[in-house]
DNA sequence: AATAATAACCTGTCATACAGGTTTTGAGGA
DNA sequence: TCCTCAAAACCTGTATGACAGGTTATTATT
């Protein structure tokens, strides 16, 4: 065993990490919940025996997370959970090339599948219109393909809350930053009004399918919808 | 002209998210790939007009997220795409309530479902083996939970990377903290050693199935193997 | 007792300093 | 000319002190 929880110092993983983990093992361990305050700086300074730098950088890794809140005058409050570092972590993966768009859209597609029958099962009243009302909107400004998409992103989020899995909501939204930059590309490859009007109305079916409560259509309806989005993709010379 | 000081603009956000945009927007701008050196801290502070506190706050951040890699001596790089942001996401979500862990293997089941499907499409032969040979050393250590679980991890991982899609990979591993905290609840539960036995099994069962390469079979053998684990979790009392 | 002023505390940012680690440079020798 | 190796230059890790401005607790005044 060559365990190393040493009084001296700790060398390898370097002090912010180790503070790190004292911020998130104090959450853990006092049971903390969304909105409780964290300790100050100041406190976990003297804590953990170490300068201020070191404690705000922690503090400040959590944050950029979306694991805790900070805001000036106030201590950190542990935060709800948040989209924000998945986000980035995705969006680093596209940017560097690491990983496709068509990537994305294959686990978008894997999940929604999923998603879609779900909220079909489980969605409240408010849900299904909260969608249905989505799939209305983007068929209303149907001039503007920002505001259509963004009723689009608003669609599958909604979704994804109707399944009652906050874990599904997490992902798609994290993915929401990668259609809103590819998202025209395929709308501009629907050359015609005839096209893109089939295409929101592949919307309204699944709104149907989900206020009717059949898993099994809603799906179709997803699979249908997503394989016509890959293609256009494809066609526009998405790698 | 040079760069915009921000005369009114943006007093929320704080100076520092603005240096963390400002360093992935040079990632993109730069088509940096993972190990590519980013600007010294010293340059990144004369170019933002901030503190070097600001500007390593905002690289200390990109590194918690596991964007960037940092250490003493050299230059920030570009990192390459790793789960370490996503793990601490959920983690948080498990620790402080906002997710259960049933709610975590829901989304497994659907992503591994797909994973191991495209894996019996997709794997090369060495994939197809590292699968089989991850379930057979569970036999092998039968005895060991600790070590069948670890064996039972890097199956799921292998099957996941065996997919050729990185963002499955990224999210399964990203789940595999949480395994490794109710594993053995899951593992206690299943008391007699036929039903051990009977667990092994399944994995062999997927592993053949992949290397058959009939996803039809293998996505049969994993929804076997998911209704099990929910089973066992369930029986032993997890929410 | 209600309210307003004040003190105490907290975070945001800056400047400076120094201890190591890493890369570059350059001088001297083969 | 080319190699070696040590100094220099650069870089990050951490600590300290200072101050502005926001937030909460305290106290004084009415």
């Amino acid at each position: 065993m060559h365990e190393q929880t040493d009084p001296p110092d700790e060398p390898s993983p370097g002090l912010v990490s180790t503070a790190i983990q004292a911020i998130t093992q104090h959450i853990r361990s006092e049971g903390l919940a969304p909105g409780d305050p964290l300790p100050s700086e100041a406190a976990m300074t003297r804590q953990l025996n170490v300068s201020r730098t070191v404690v705000r950088e922690a503090f400040r890794s959590l944050s950029a997370m979306r694991l805790i809140d900070m805001s000036a005058g106030r201590r950190a409050t542990v935060a709800k959970l948040d989209t924000g570092a998945m986000s980035m972590v995705i969006e680093h993966g596209i940017t560097t090339q690491q990983i496709s768009v068509q990537q994305v859209y294959d686990v978008r597609r894997t999940i929604e599948m999923r998603t879609v029958a779900l909220a079909a099962l489980r969605r409240t009243n408010a849900e299904a219109a909260a969608i249905a009302q989505s799939a209305r909107l983007m068929r209303e400004s149907c001039k503007n393909p920002e505001t259509v998409m963004e009723h689009d992103i608003a669609f599958h989020e909604a979704i994804a809350a109707a399944s009652h899995n906050p874990v599904f909501s997490l992902i798609v939204t994290a993915f929401s930053g990668v259609t809103r930059r590819t998202w025209v590309i395929g709308w501009r490859t629907r050359s015609s009004d005839e096209d893109q009007l089939k295409m929101i109305k592949g919307h309204e079916d699944i709104a149907d399918a989900i206020l009717k409560g059949d898993p099994r259509l809603a799906a179709e309806h997803m699979a249908e919808h997503f394989d016509k989005s890959v293609k256009a993709l494809i066609d526009a010379g998405i790698a």
